[in-house]
DNA sequence: AAAACACTCAATCAAGTGATTGAATGATGT
DNA sequence: ACATCATTCAATCACTTGATTGAGTGTTTT
């Protein structure tokens, strides 16, 4: 721990657990790039499971897997139609959530001032 | 695999490939309520290792091993003043990307429609 | 220069995560 | 009803991750 004396530290407020843990939730689900690609690909199309695994060039139930923790997590929503088990985006927040990382990734490296 | 016959799936591009990779490593960065909450806090105001050790209650070491991670994806940037070394969030981007996902963390649950 | 303070590093260890395989479910066509 | 296709489930296993502890680095104070 510290000795030091900070002044004003109980003016900050510590932010909301559960929503940090919701939030965290959220942001685990897309912090994997398998699963990142698969929603990259349902922002622009609803798709099943074949089209996806043929489209990652991956094995099925390895795609279906990483479906289901996006469900889980309510990040995709399914549709069943005949066979085929279409899966597409939750709502737009995930889409302008997936666009922003996407966003801030493709940024060149922000070394300009300091350290 | 699959047998079915997919029409036009030639037409969707997958994602760059290490755009994802990228943007994944930063999700995962904040996929972690620890992190996360860290980075709330620093989303307010710099703070010093042990200011945000005594605001989240927790020890100096854990806190710094979180920070050293969250430096390595360039989510925060230090800067040493004396004996302390103040952290700040690294640019405007990460601070949407922040309050972005605990706008959707705190939503009703969209469990209106379907399944 | 020695002591005190703020922070980081390094190593160990437990727990969580994701890939893989084969079996099970659910829908359609014959 | 049976066979087939699309998808999910379940279980194993290797790998990663994060907490924890004690030692080490850099800075200020006396």
């Amino acid at each position: 721990m510290s000795d030091c004396e900070h002044a004003k530290i109980e003016k900050i407020e510590v932010a909301d657990s559960e929503l940090c843990e919701r939030a965290a939730a959220i942001f685990r689900a897309l912090g994997d790039p398998n699963r990142l690609k698969l929603l990259c690909l349902l922002s622009k199309k609803e798709l099943c499971v074949s089209e996806l695994t043929q489209i990652l060039a991956d094995n099925v139930p390895a795609v279906s897997q990483r479906l289901k923790l996006l469900k889980l997590e309510r990040l995709v929503k399914q549709r069943r139609q005949g066979k085929h088990i279409f899966y597409r985006l939750a709502d737009a927040h995930i889409q302008l959530l997936i666009e922003n990382g996407l966003a801030h990734g493709s940024e060149p490296t922000t070394d300009s001032n300091e350290e």
